[in-house]
DNA sequence: ACCTACATGTAACCCGTTACATGATTTG
DNA sequence: CAAATCATGTAACGGGTTACATGTAGGT
């Protein structure tokens, strides 16, 4: 999916929206499985409004640029449950940090504790934000599947870190007697 | 982490090899966090080698291209390991799975369930492949991390799923009374 | 008869990111 | 006084993917 469909189908999901706020719905919502830039999302808006995707209506604005409210036609709504149908709901990961560990034997200690750390922080972060979200408002079942099924990853993953660390680190400076 | 550092590092844990045998690895080794096709890695090497990074010894073959060994130099290990200390050890996930989840009350029944069913699969043959990888030989302790890592994030979402998706899939569509 | 494994590579394309340009208002 | 928020956009760059080009050998 790109930037185009995602637009697409926040406009669906939020109602009409801005550039902008589009750039703000992904972030609150999926942010931890998509991502898209303004420089990404503008140009995208402007090519669906010349394929009749979606309509767009200016509010003006002093001192401040015309918001630009976006709004889905019936062809836009169409052609994104179109573009879900014939998706084959690939992922891609690239993680750094697993390729950090991989080599954790190459690695300052220091370092190695860092992302650890880090990434310990990062999975409860995310298992907040998410369960912030669950239990904020409603959602559809969809909505909730897809809440879970991240907070029980990114626990998954955090469990992990949490009983495996301070057994790593020690195992990778033997010598080291600070804690 | 792009292909370059990517290519040093596999010639790091693997020992000297051609192209061909760089993507075998990833293939087996890294294709759960990482990628790179032939068409990424085959520029990398060569521009490797003008860096100084890795040296390339032919070796003729009769009916096929000729072999292109590639070899780490201490300057090319030097470089891996400076990289891996400056990565950010950042992760993205772009997940068309969970979008589709997310909107799955626009979807036909019968693609829910393929792609729930996919998704199953997906996890479990991952968690089988990396469980074989780790029972079957030797690591090091960062390797062990991230095999390890990989089936406990991996695991979870497979439990997740099969707790679920029955559920799910008869609150999706409640007039179906064929299973 | 066709697909897979082996083995290397290029060219065109796509598309996303970084950085820049502009500028007022509110918050710390 | 700096930083974040609101608000839209472009230009240059980077880098990965798809498809193509070439060709043998062995398995189904």
């Amino acid at each position: 999916m790109h930037t185009k469909e995602l637009c697409l189908g926040a406009l669906l999901f939020f109602g009409d929206s801005t550039g902008y706020e589009i750039k703000q719905h992904f972030e609150r919502t999926f942010s931890h499985f998509q991502t898209a830039s303004y420089a990404a999302i503008y140009p995208a808006l402007a090519r669906l409004e010349k394929e009749g995707l979606v309509t767009c209506r200016v509010e003006a604005q002093q001192k401040r640029p015309d918001k630009k409210i976006y709004h889905l036609t019936e062809a836009g709504r169409r052609h994104f449950i179109e573009a879900l149908h014939k998706s084959d709901a690939a992922e891609s990961c690239r993680s750094d940090f697993i390729l950090l560990m991989f080599f954790a034997d190459q690695l300052d200690p220091q370092k190695l504790r860092e992302i650890l750390d880090q990434q310990e922080t990062k999975l409860a972060t995310t298992v907040e934000v998410l369960s912030g979200i669950r239990d904020s408002y409603d959602h559809s079942p969809g909505q909730r599947f897809t809440l879970d099924y991240g907070i029980a990853m990114n626990e998954a993953g955090l469990n992990f870190i949490r009983k495996r660390k301070k057994e790593f680190l020690e195992m990778e400076r033997p010598d080291d007697q600070n804690q």
